[in-house]
DNA sequence: GGATTAGATTTTGTATTCAATATTGAAACC
DNA sequence: GGTTTCAATATTGAATACAAAATCTAATCC
């Protein structure tokens, strides 16, 4: 296995990912230090601190001294992670639009305009991802940030496939939340973020199910309550 | 210095934390893994690690191959912390609320009752603590365990200032929770914990002032719009 | 036969050593 | 005088080596 090797516990950390969304991984499956150092030939100090990262993101389950396996990987989980990052990505809305800063405006219409134009998934991924970048430096500060960061591994994983999937629902999706953005609506900025990010949700467990790294079950896709708490961050008018 | 040996970059971690709160270490310092390393009488790994750690709290600032600096650490910061710490513990509140699971609030009825009657900070400390794990099992799933973890160091220790500082309080909006639990009301329980952790954070705040930790000015203490979005979890009822 | 415990083995955590990168300072140049 | 370049130094990142703890195995006891 070759490896990029700048941040090597990081390169890690997105190996291990990989792998979780390739279905190589199950849940309470055992992680060998030794085993996955000796595969992408590198020491056990990186792979160590790449699996403390993920234990961070709430994808490993460690203990002093116990070895390591993969937390719990489903489709419920997947929902959480996405529910909890349409709530802190609508926080940062609200605060960019409530703020109106002329210059990250400008910005974000320079990317809204080039994700109108482009094609491909690629370059779409892109442009999305740096518009997403763009909104949390400007809207939020240290904790926000470092809480956002929690889900940097997963969500542009999951987005992917919901980027192949579905590319007009995505740049609708994206499009409005600039809409909101330029406005200056808060409330409508926050509500734009939780219902894009439930829609990438919805449409990446369904290419994980198809691709059988998740069981074909398909109850939970209506009636889970926590997209309900998490819309209550969009309920209500500005004060 | 000594140092208690279980988990050497926790205590790493939880030592920079405390040398924060005292006020020793200031906003944009440089922080020297030798230096630090040496201080406590340990390897530079473990150092590295523990910072890593704070790095993803938000209160360091690391590169690759750079220096480690301590973060912006002032009371926006602190506020925006528990901010943060409310919405998620709101969110956890709702689900427990709405779960009525019977051994959940009976052992919250048990904690609640042991915090009416005890005195002295350090029992309550203890037993709160206690309360907010409770209901952190039995509401959050990984994702939300995760990001509640993120504030597992600073939180307790700012929280602490509270209660030394205003033990009434801090035990009738903790009692306020367990009344909306037990009810079963998940507006009204996430709204106890935004209530409660504002009071916290401002209290905290307050102290951190006196002691010249942060700097005497007193505007923020109100108009900070944040508290605004957080907010929005709680409003409107029960779909 | 099943549970228990003690030793062997495996695995993780930390120290030490070595390599890679950034920072610093001084000399050379404009 | 100020700026740029390049070597010297300092500092972090990773590999190896060692220590501590848990797991596994098997023999013993009930």
């Amino acid at each position: 296995m070759k490896l990029e090797r700048s941040n090597t516990s990081e390169a890690v950390a997105a190996y291990v990912l990989r792998r979780l969304f390739d279905g190589d991984l199950r849940s309470g499956q055992r992680l060998d230090l030794d085993a996955i150092a000796e595969e992408l030939g590198v020491s056990r100090v990186p792979v160590r601190e790449g699996l403390i990262q993920l234990e961070r993101d709430g994808l490993v389950e460690r203990a002093h001294y116990r070895r390591a396996f993969v937390a719990e990987f489903d489709d419920a989980t997947v929902r959480e992670a996405f529910e909890l990052y349409g709530m802190l990505s609508a926080l940062t809305n609200r605060r960019v639009a409530r703020r109106r800063d002329p210059a990250v405006l400008e910005a974000l219409g320079k990317l809204d305009e080039a994700l109108a134009g482009c094609d491909g998934p690629d370059e779409f991924e892109s442009l999305a991802r740096e518009f997403r970048r763009v909104v949390n430096v400007a809207g939020a500060g240290n904790h926000l940030r470092a809480l956002l960061r929690t889900f940097s591994g997963l969500v542009p994983v999951a987005a992917r496939f919901s980027i192949d999937d579905a590319l007009a629902e995505e740049r609708a999706a994206l499009h409005a939340e600039y809409v909101a953005l330029r406005d200056g609506d808060p409330a409508a900025a926050g509500a734009a973020a939780l219902a894009h990010l439930r829609l990438t949700a919805d449409n990446a467990i369904r290419a994980l199910r198809r691709r059988g790294v998740f069981p074909p079950g398909d109850s939970s896709d209506t009636d889970d309550p926590g997209w309900d708490d998490a819309a209550r961050i969009v309920e209500g008018s500005e004060a």
